[in-house]
DNA sequence: TCTGGGGTCCTAGGACCC
DNA sequence: TCTGGGGTCCTAGGACCC
């Protein structure tokens, strides 16, 4: 039965570096590479450098010759840039379809049904050129009458320079043939050898399969659903309201290795005021601490430990949580580890408004909490008017020895003027 | 010497209850 | 010697996503 829906995946190209492009125009058409944390993976790399072979999340440092010899841009990830940019195309999105889902920073869906539009291309094609002109980044956008469609026409949007970035599918769509089963939304390592021994090689091969055969393979309804969405039937709307996160974490490899429990208490404290910050910006408050601590995974003997507590009462207080996290490590440090990367994960989360209720029968919890939450509002807001981390917890002082590398960090260009490149 | 960070959903299996 | 069965809740772990 075929879906009377449609749905259009905005997808931008190359993002973070597209971003870099920006506000360093003479690097179109050059080969650049944004670095995660510590300067360690590449997470965006450009055409120049998919070209040359560098794969998505390749380690920058085994492929130091390649980069040298193609004179390859490095830059080290600038993550609040990115989200600005983001922001701004998610406002210009909201304008063009009444329902839109932000799928993640930059990708989105829009879901078409319910509008009268003659030329479907046509008016993709014009907002591709609009998000270009108006916000600086080059996107693709793939129609279809599923989500996972629509996801596959912009792959096929973004591997064929010709088609003006923008694929319309339907199911039984020849040109799904192109898409490997390993390049389908859904399909990963695991599962992409497990549908090649059965046959079955792309995207066509699914929807001329059958359910039960895939659900098999896949080993959940999961399956199903992939089997269904690619033969035309919709098993996923477009969320438009925002659900609140089930977990909010904060974690972070460090620069050097360390044996030291100061410089581990200094990072997990840090940690846990960041976890506690986009709690509280999410308007959550959490009833589960965890942290973890490990050493390299790549080196030997590598052991990851983890701790976790529930909290009496919900809480978004970062001294609080702080001295938890430091606490539950406390009870696993061991001076002959040499740690590596660490996390505060909060969990059981709920929303701040429903909390009340909770100490009924605790009046001097209540007042405590609430007075603390209100505490907690202050300093963010000061911390908002005069930068991050400038009022925070002593703990947090401790070492800054364990703060990630950043060599080649391109500047705050949308939230430092004094960063802006000078017009002259 | 150097390998990211932040999420979601699904399933199996154990604990517990009647 | 014989030793139920079904439901629910919770958690850990796997697989996937960007």
């Amino acid at each position: 039965m075929p879906s009377n829906k449609l749905f259009a995946l905005v997808d931008c190209n190359n993002f973070f570096v597209s971003c870099e492009r920006i506000f360093r125009p003479e690097l179109v058409g050059k080969p650049v590479i944004v670095a995660s944390s510590n300067d360690g993976c590449a997470v965006a790399r450009s055409n120049e450098v998919k070209s040359l072979g560098i794969p998505m999340g390749a380690p920058v440092f085994k492929y130091k010759e390649i980069i040298a010899s193609n004179k390859i841009i490095i830059f080290s990830g600038n993550f609040h840039l990115y989200g600005d940019i983001s922001r701004r195309l998610t406002q210009f999105l909201s304008q063009q379809a009444p329902t839109i889902e932000v799928y993640s920073i930059d990708e989105s869906f829009l879901d078409l049904s319910d509008m009268v539009i003659p030329d479907i291309k046509k008016w993709a094609e014009n907002i591709v050129q609009r998000i270009f002109r108006e916000i600086g980044v080059p996107v693709s956008i793939g129609i279809g009458p599923t989500k996972t469609l629509a996801k596959l026409a912009s792959e096929l949007a973004k591997k064929n320079p010709n088609n003006s970035g923008v694929v319309v599918t339907s199911a039984g769509d020849l040109s799904l043939e192109q898409v490997k089963v390993e390049d389908i939304w859904g399909i990963g390592r695991m599962n992409a050898p497990k549908f090649r021994v059965a046959g079955i090689d792309n995207a066509l091969d699914i929807a001329n399969s059958n359910r039960t055969k895939i659900r098999n393979i896949v080993g959940s309804v999961m399956g199903e659903r992939l089997y269904l969405e690619l033969s035309g039937i919709a098993c996923y709307s477009v969320g438009t309201e925002t659900k609140p996160q089930k977990v909010i974490s904060a974690t972070r490899t460090f620069g050097h290795d360390t044996s030291q429990a100061y410089i581990v208490e200094s990072a997990l404290a840090d940690l846990a005021a960041r976890a506690c910050l986009n709690l509280r910006k999410d308007g959550q408050l959490t009833e589960r601490v965890s942290i973890f601590v490990s050493s390299n995974r790549f080196k030997k003997g590598y052991s990851k430990i983890s701790r976790s507590v529930r909290l009496d009462y919900p809480s978004a207080n970062s001294g609080q949580i702080i001295s938890l996290a430091n606490n539950l490590f406390s009870q696993i440090y061991n001076p002959k580890t040499k740690y590596h990367r660490a996390g505060v994960i909060l969990s059981e989360l709920s929303p701040e408004n429903n909390s009340l209720q909770v100490n009924l029968f605790d009046a001097q919890a209540s007042i405590k909490q609430m007075s603390n939450n209100s505490l907690m509002k202050d300093v963010d807001t000061i911390n908002k008017r005069f930068g991050r981390g400038k009022i925070h917890y002593a703990t947090q002082d401790n070492s800054k020895d364990w703060l990630p590398r950043k060599k080649d960090a391109s500047p705050a260009y949308t939230t430092h003027w004094e960063e802006l490149p000078k017009i002259h």
